[in-house]
RNA sequence: GGGCGAUUAGCUCAGUCGGUUAGAGCGCCGCUCUGAUAAGGCGGAGGUCCGUGGUUCGAGUCCACGAUCGCCCA
């Protein structure tokens, strides 16, 4: 006869399984099921943070994957409809660097002299490929996703869409040209914004010269003022320096001014406040540049001059730093730029003409100790920032650059910022401080593949900006044959008419910041305002081909909009929840998003990070065959999502060792199932089991059913690591509890055991299943397949009904597990092993343990299990405090030290009398120990006394379980199998127990058993 | 300088509403069960719950201040 269950191997091959249950899910269409059974159902919006198509993703992507998928896949349990769109980021510098790498080419003249045209098709191509992978990698780790149907950011309409909102932000007069210092990357040539170059990777150690030299002042001969600085490059832009107007200043005896705090050591020959400082001229250090024709150098005050470091004055390059450009504001100085967009000096800047800012230095040094203007030369080591793309330093520049001013919404950003739930909580606080000290977003970028800015400003003083490709249609005089998509160069050739003075105006040359790309996405992917339905409408542009997505129309964006959950990396807080929040508050006034999960950083299992350079960074898809992506999930599910995660081999084997106690039971019973020829019915798992269910049987229901309840609760509030830890919890209670003390009813076949068992497995597995959907899967189909009217699949079973689960029971068993262990911890304190049998076990405390006395009697082995006061040689007595508390207040001080110094009067009815009060019995916790002939253990106030005396019939019993145990090894050890009967011989010596040759028959499966020879022998039975 | 967190066993971390002897996993030592067995269970060693002060009958938990570390911003 065929066995009723798949017999299942000793452990799970993970990524065999996994494999094997990916091939299921996609020839029986098990998602395309999940989503027709859901389809009408209550909505929940989920919008996908597109991931960059940039690059393979990495472990660190799996992390917010995992959850992702976990809480559709527990949505979609529910019953709830889901639109499971998946994006990709897909234009902006961080494609181009790649895409650069690639082909080689390495200054914005190499991507112009390759030719604008065939690098965005190059851009297009690397962005295919990687969606593809992604997606390849994303199957694997289990993710259901509407993978044809994903969105782009650079089709035509995210960026038409995209175009609006810039109409819009120009409509409310938030839309300007700065011209202002800002950091750029000399590589990439193009200045940064602040939320891009936020971080700590975006630092690095450098070494810089540090260079001290002397500014000679006009009026007064011999003295100079001395500044410090580790920019070289910034010298011949000088223009001014400053001085902190409070502090104090000292000339040298040399005729060197510096701040008196940073020079404590020197004497001075005459000192002033830097007040008084302000105004005097100097002779500029490079004032026979062309370049600084004209230029009068003064002192300026500034406050937040440093008097931590250097000279206490300050050189001034305002077409060279920030601050300093700042200050060109404030008091009229001149900006001198000194370079070019690839970081080169401009031409009136001499023999340093053409040269790197780094090239420079060697010059500058020269040029000013031939002059005598060098006071001392020295290297300078410290954090500067880095490009966060390609790594190079990045200088400032003065440029001119687009921005939206944030001004009028700052406040309404912070408004809509308070109506969302964030998970964890402090992360909420975390946006309130990024909106309230926001800068101005700087919005364009001096590149190619990316956003096209459609902005057109015409001489006439007119900023004409364009709203959608139908307007830019309609205004066009030029170059609309040729634009295939909204991209450069194609964009660039169309001119268009300025709505004011008729002119002939033509397209900025920027693009965009890839944050306007993905912020849209709440309106571009959701239909927001489209009239109608178009099919494929989102795949235009670039994506063409790569996608089908539709573009829905108004009223579906009406139901998916706002979304009711997002979740991404907390740096996420600074880009994608910023930007879209941004954008949806700009267009409709509200947070597109309701709740957020966020998360922290992916490291090795040491803790460190992970870099390929180090050797411990962990590839993706090595992670989901070695581990499992059952495992990666595990390991990513069990781990606060405020705290980084330690991800690595290591902790992997231990969630594989955890999750095999899951596997054992399942084996445990589907091996006697189909020894005892049991097979389940699929209405137990609503109606719970049948049959004459004892009171461990009830239990085991009664915990399911908590298990169910407390899952639900932890999925409600976005605690993976909750579920994970209730699940925990639950397979252990089931292995060590339920099932060893059931092990007997399983081998004999008793129905009921194999129902209750089956039962408590299915719930759990459902209730596991979006956390390890493999897994999960796979042992829905071992434990259902037999049982008619089951789902093929765990996901298509929906969520377990929810059904009050026995607390009284559940407490009940609690305390005799807390006898149980009392009782263990009493056997070994007296060095008598479980296998010796005792005669009789005394419990006091542990009320609701009082109806299970077999069960306690059977665990400990024991004979007679009673209930009552242990007598002992000593007791103990304390304040059950939180009855006590409340009660007496100031006065528990003094009964507790009465009850512990002994110094109480025990009262009829378990009362005591102490300190003048009376305690009842539920007032006090009562311990005791120690007792002759036996063995006392006590916690909790619970007693449990042991009665440790042996007599002969006690002794051979022990013998025969030590017998019985060793005939079992000896069955393992020789191979057989768990219902091969054995004939046995046991030692002439052991012939006394011969009066138990049924029992010892029983439990070994012997058909025989007799005395003979002087050593135990057992052969397998004809 | 401002903001947000963290600090609990050798390591990685839980710790609910403030309550009696602060837990788990890993590692170490010892014991043990075994018809789930490359598992499981029990016990032991190992704690200044970062520090100081406060609130309270009672503080790992609440409050204040400080230290250290991490992150975000300036």
């Amino acid at each position: 006869m065929a066995p009723i269950f798949t017999p299942l191997p000793d452990k799970p091959d993970h990524d065999a399984l996994e494999l094997a249950i990916l091939d299921r899910w996609e020839s029986e269409s098990t998602f395309a099921q999940l989503r027709d059974k859901n389809n009408g159902g209550p909505r929940f919006s989920f919008i996908d943070g597109p991931i960059t198509a940039n690059n393979a993703m990495g472990v660190h992507h799996a992390w917010g994957r995992t959850l992702k998928d976990v809480f559709q896949r527990y949505k979609a349990l529910r019953g709830f409809d889901e639109r499971y769109q998946n994006g990709f980021d897909c234009q902006g510098l961080w494609v181009e660097v790649e895409v650069e790498k690639a082909l080689g080419l390495n200054s914005k003249r190499d991507i112009e002299e390759y030719g604008l045209a065939e690098f965005a098709e190059r851009c297009k191509e690397r962005v295919a490929h990687f969606a593809e992978v992604i997606t390849d990698q994303s199957k694997r780790l289990g993710m259901w996703m509407d993978w044809d149907n994903d969105y782009y950011t650079f089709s035509d309409t995210n960026i038409e869409y995209i175009w609006r909102f810039l109409k819009t932000v120009h409509e409310r007069g938030w839309l300007y040209k700065g011209h202002r210092s800002t950091q750029w990357c000399p590589r990439c040539g193009t200045s940064l914004s602040q939320h891009e170059q936020a971080g700590d990777d975006k630092y690095a150690e450098l070494e810089h010269p540090s260079l001290y030299v002397r500014f000679p002042l006009k009026s007064r001969e011999d003295e100079a003022l001395v500044v410090w600085t580790t920019t070289p490059w910034t010298l011949p832009a000088n223009v001014a320096a400053a001085v902190n107007p409070l502090a104090d200043y000292g000339l040298l005896e040399n005729g060197d001014w510096v701040a008196v705090a940073l020079y404590p050591d020197s004497t001075f020959v005459r000192s002033a406040l830097g007040a008084e400082l302000v105004g005097l001229e100097y002779e500029g250090p490079f004032d026979e540049l062309p370049a600084q024709a004209g230029v009068t150098h003064r002192v300026i005050p500034w406050e937040d001059v440093s008097l931590t470091e250097g000279t206490g004055i300050v050189h001034i390059a305002p077409g060279a730093g920030t601050e300093d450009f700042e200050l060109s504001r404030v008091h009229d100085l001149p900006v001198l730029a000194p370079i070019d967009d690839a970081g080169r000096m401009v031409s009136g800047y001499g023999q340093l003409e053409g040269m790197s800012t780094s090239e420079v230095e060697g010059s500058v040094v020269e040029w000013l100790s031939e002059r005598g203007l060098l006071v001392e030369a020295g290297r300078n080591t410290h954090r500067y920032p880095i490009c966060w793309r390609c790594g190079t330093p990045l200088v400032f520049r003065v440029v001119d650059d687009w921005f939206i001013s944030c001004a009028e919404l700052r406040q309404p950003l912070l408004d809509a910022n308070a109506t969302v739930e964030w998970t964890p909580p402090q992360y909420g606080k975390r946006m309130d401080d990024w909106l309230r000290n926001m800068d101005d977003w700087n919005i364009s970028r001096k590149r190619y593949f990316g956003l096209p800015l459609p902005l057109y400003p015409c001489t006439c003083g007119k900023l004409n900006v364009v709203g959608s490709r139908a307007e830019l249609e309609e205004r066009a005089v030029s170059g609309l044959d040729e634009l295939q998509e909204l991209h450069r160069p194609w964009i660039d050739e169309v001119r268009i008419r300025c709505e004011e003075c008729e002119r002939e105006v033509e397209r900025i040359p920027e693009v965009g910041d890839a944050w306007l790309d993905a912020g849209i996405v709440p309106f571009s992917t959701l239909g927001w305002q489209n009239p109608e339905w178009r099919p494929g409408g989102y795949a235009n542009g670039a994506s063409t081909g790569l996608s089908g997505a539709d573009l829905p129309d108004h009223a579906y964006w009406e139901k998916w909009y706002p979304a009711d959950w997002v979740s991404e990396s907390r740096e996420q807080i600074r880009l994608w929840f910023y930007s879209q929040c941004f954008m949806s508050v700009t267009l409709v006034g509200r947070s597109p998003y309701r709740r957020v999960l966020a998360y922290e950083r992916v490291r090795d299992e040491t803790g460190r990070e992970m870099h390929k350079s180090w050797g411990n960074a962990i590839e993706a898809n090595e992670a989901f065959s070695r581990m499992g992506a059952d495992i990666v999930r595990w390991l990513f599910s069990a781990q606060a999502p405020s705290q980084n995660v330690n991800f690595g081999y290591g902790p992997a084997d231990e969630v594989r060792r955890r999750l095999l106690t899951l596997w054992n039971s399942v084996k445990f019973l589907v091996d006697y199932a189909n020894i005892g020829a049991w097979s389940p019915a699929y209405g137990a798992l609503e109606h719970g089991p049948s049959g004459e269910l004892d009171p461990l049987d009830r239990w085991l229901v009664a915990r399911t059913r908590s298990l169910v309840e407390e899952a639900t609760v932890a999925y409600e509030s976005w605690s993976t690591p909750a579920v994970v830890r209730t699940f925990e919890a639950f397979v252990e209670d089931v292995s060590n509890w339920y099932i060893r003390r059931s092990r007997r009813r399983f081998w004999d076949g008793d129905e009921t055991a194999f129902g209750v068992l089956w039962f408590a497995l299915v719930q759990g597995l459902r209730v596991v299943s979006p956390l390890m959907p493999f897994l999960a899967d796979h042992l829905w189909r071992e434990l259902t397949e037999p049982a008619e009217g089951a789902p093929a699949s765990v996901f298509l079973a929906g969520w377990p009904e929810p059904a009050a689960p026995d607390t009284a029971l559940l407490a009940e068993v609690t305390d005799v597990r807390r006898v149980v262990d009392l009782g263990r911890q009493a056997r070994a304190a007296a060095g008598i092993k479980l296998r010796q049998p005792l005669r009789a076990l005394v419990v006091e405390g542990a009320a609701l343990a009082h109806g299970h006395a077999d069960e306690i009697a059977e665990e400990l082995r024991v004979k007679d299990v009673s209930f009552g006061m242990v007598d002992s040689s000593e007791l103990r007595v304390k304040p059950n405090l939180r009855v006590l508390g409340p009660k007496l207040g100031r006065e528990l001080v003094t009964v507790k030290s009465a009850l512990e110094s002994g110094d109480f009067e025990e009262l009829p009815g378990g009362g005591f009398r102490a300190a003048g009060h009376e305690l009842g019995a539920d007032e006090v916790l009562v311990e005791r120990r120690g007792k002759e002939g036996f063995a006392v253990a006590s916690a909790d106030s619970v007693t449990v006394a042991l009665d440790t005396r042996l007599d002969d019939e006690l002794v051979r019993k022990g013998r025969v379980y030590d017998l019985i145990h060793t005939v079992n090894t000896m069955r393992k050890e020789t191979g057989l199998e768990l219902t091969d009967r054995i004939d046995l011989t046991v030692a002439e010596a052991d012939a006394d127990l011969l009066t138990f040759a049924d029992w010892i028959a029983r439990e070994t499966l012997a058909v025989s058993v007799e005395a003979a020879g002087s050593a135990l022998r057992v052969e397998k039975a004809e």
